[in-house]
DNA sequence: GCCGTTTTCGGCCCGACTGTTTTCAGTCG
């Protein structure tokens, strides 16, 4: 039982308590319990072993003994006596924008809907706008709701959705002076993939600012064009909101529209612990009643007795208790970063050659660059056997040794074989500086089989780094099924670095992986997995992931200058040996 | 149902918008 099983469960236990009318406060704490269990970078299943379960932000007494029904038995017998008590479909209902709980019971108990074909046939015939307190507009809405949700993509990856928000504000910034444009919302938060896009500014020309926003290029419908507000979809299908605010409110409308709503919720529930109110609009000290208006995020947060929260932090997890308690990670940054450690050129599938790649690296200002094409395994991407690879070691140390201001290392990204085994013998990899293995095929396995295919692939004396170990790809497919505290365990046992792949349709490690990585302290590789020399420079969603699990400059390997970088074999692994030889003198 | 600078009871974030109503319920972010 995976935590998205049981959330999902939880999550309907707490939709049907709210259309039962339960107490909002008992609902919100299955939602909490739901959120943190979402976020978690660890099994519950685990958890439960370890009978740590009430360690889980939001789960007391009776949540635990829910989720342990949950682990033993694959069910709940509370989910299924509440789900008997109301037609079958009836969650289908709550999940159309506008229609909420008490909407959902009243068009199952007056109108005797259960999905979606009756309820919009419901809606067409007037038997919906006939209910008391209901009307043809609100009829209306919903059903272009519906109409919409049947059309619309989900959620975007991050990769689509900053291209087109940073696209967006060079625009507006060619036209105006917009100091402080900036994206807000999830995107602000870096997360792997948004619903829409919130951009945020101050100006005092603010309608010409969205009169300007509402006929961009890339705007395929104008959803709403206000004097503070602009709407638009864009032409792919992203929803985008600009909003333009009083600069003497700017920090506390950030944070506010920057969310999520946990750390919000959070922050509120604190700060009135404290006597404090806040809302968008500033902080009111509530005793005396006068409202504080701030320009700037770190003096609101002050105002909380709290240092400013790095956005990536912000999903109402711990941030705020490290922050109160001065525990704040000094995050990762970019220019944090010596090297990458995994790379393709056209010696296999990349699109440029070995000298355009050292030279993109050279220009990121890196010191160092491992070639790492594939194996001959994946043939489609003209991976490399023994012979074509000793070539190719001898081209890098040619280029290395004539290319001024960059170290090329020599490497290979080979497959690990449905049986875990490795498509090149050990002997070949024994003369290679950096060696990566990685699952790019047979991905349907169930998780036993893919667990100790990628076990056996950590465990091998010369394999340094497992790439992309989830092997999801946003979107698009599923991560593998994998049991990822084993292996995170086994990395962290014997040292083979797991790598936060910064290609924005991976971000493989994801973030709660990386935390949980961290916890046990794996060693954590940040690459882009480039192949072209302008991939290189895609290091930053891999930054930003990276921050979302806490990472600091020290848990990323490649931060080290290369002399001080220990991967487990190899001349780096050789480096380490001598490393420790010298400290022993 | 959870949780503690209010610690085993009694609280639990804040405001905007919409549509349907003449003061507010429901929904959303």
């Amino acid at each position: 039982m995976r935590n998205a099983d049981i959330a999902m469960i939880l999550k309907e236990v707490a939709d049907l308590l709210e259309i039962k009318g339960e107490t909002a406060f008992k609902v919100r704490a299955y939602r909490k319990a739901v959120t943190s269990i979402e976020h978690l970078g660890i099994e519950v299943a685990s958890l439960r072993s370890e009978g740590k379960l009430r360690e889980i932000p939001g789960v007391g007494e009776a949540i635990a003994e829910k989720i342990t029904e949950i682990l033993d038995t694959g069910e709940l017998q509370y989910h299924q006596r509440l789900r008997a008590e109301f037609p079958h479909g009836i969650l289908v209902l709550m999940d159309v924008p506008g229609i909420g709980p008490k909407t959902a019971y009243r068009l199952c108990t007056e109108l005797g809907i259960s999905n979606l074909e009756q309820l919009e046939a419901a809606l067409l015939d007037g038997r919906v706008s006939g209910l008391f307190r209901m009307g043809e507009k609100t009829a209306a809405n919903i059903l272009r709701h519906i109409q919409a949700a049947r059309s619309r993509e989900k959620r975007v990856p991050i990769g689509i959705a900053l291209p087109l928000a940073e696209e967006i504000m060079d625009h507006l910034r060619r036209c105006f002076d917009l100091p402080d444009l900036t994206p807000a919302g999830s995107l602000r938060r870096f997360r792997d993939t948004v619903r829409d896009i919130d951009l945020m500014c101050t100006s005092d020309r603010a309608k010409e600012v969205i009169e300007t926003f509402c006929s961009l290029p890339m705007v395929e419908a104008v959803i709403a064009r206000g004097s503070t507000k602009g709407s638009i979809l864009a032409h792919s299908g992203l929803q985008v909101d600009l909003r333009i605010v009083e600069p003497g409110s700017f920090g506390s409308l950030l944070q506010h529209f920057t969310g999520s709503r946990e750390h919000n919720t959070t922050m509120r529930e604190r700060a009135q612990r404290l006597g404090l109110k806040l809302s968008e609009y500033g902080i009111t000290d509530v005793s005396a009643g006068v409202l504080e208006r701030f320009t700037g995020e770190e003096s609101f947060y002050r105002r909380t007795g709290l240092p400013w929260i790095p956005p990536e932090l912000r999903e109402g997890g711990l941030e705020i208790l490290a922050a109160e308690q001065g525990r704040l990670p000094i995050l990762l940054e970019e220019g944090d970063l010596r090297g990458d450690l995994h790379v393709h050129t056209s010696w296999s599938d990349g699109r440029d050659n070995i000298e355009a790649m050292a030279l993109a690296a050279r220009d990121m200002g890196y010191e160092y660059l491992a070639i790492t094409d594939h194996s001959r395994g994946r043939g489609i991407a003209r991976g490399l056997d023994a012979e074509r690879l000793r070539e190719q070691v001898d081209e890098v140390r040619a280029i290395d040794a004539r290319l001024p201001g960059i170290r090329l290392l020599t490497g290979i990204e080979l497959d690990i074989r449905a049986d875990g085994s490795l498509d090149l013998p050990d002997e070949v990899l024994a003369g290679l500086d950096v060696v990566i293995a990685s699952v790019h095929s047979s991905m349907n396995q169930d998780m036993d089989k893919m667990t100790a295919r990628v076990l056996k692939a950590i465990e091998h004396p010369y394999v340094d780094i497992v790439a992309h170990p989830t092997c999801r790809i946003l979107g698009e497919r599923d991560p593998v099924a994998m049991d990822v505290e084993s292996v995170l365990r086994a990395a962290a046992r014997t040292g083979t670095a797991l790598e936060i792949n910064a290609m924005p349709d991976r971000l493989d490690l994801k973030d709660a992986h990386i935390y949980r990585a961290r916890q046990l302290g794996v060693r954590l590789v940040l690459s882009t997995d480039a192949h072209c020399g302008q991939h290189v420079g895609l290091v930053r969603y891999g930054v930003r992931t990276a921050r979302r699990g806490w990472c600091q400059a020290a848990d990323i390997v490649n931060t080290r200058p290369l002399e001080e970088v220990v991967l487990k074999t190899g001349m780096l692994g050789a480096s380490k040996r001598e490393v420790a030889t010298r400290h022993n003198e």
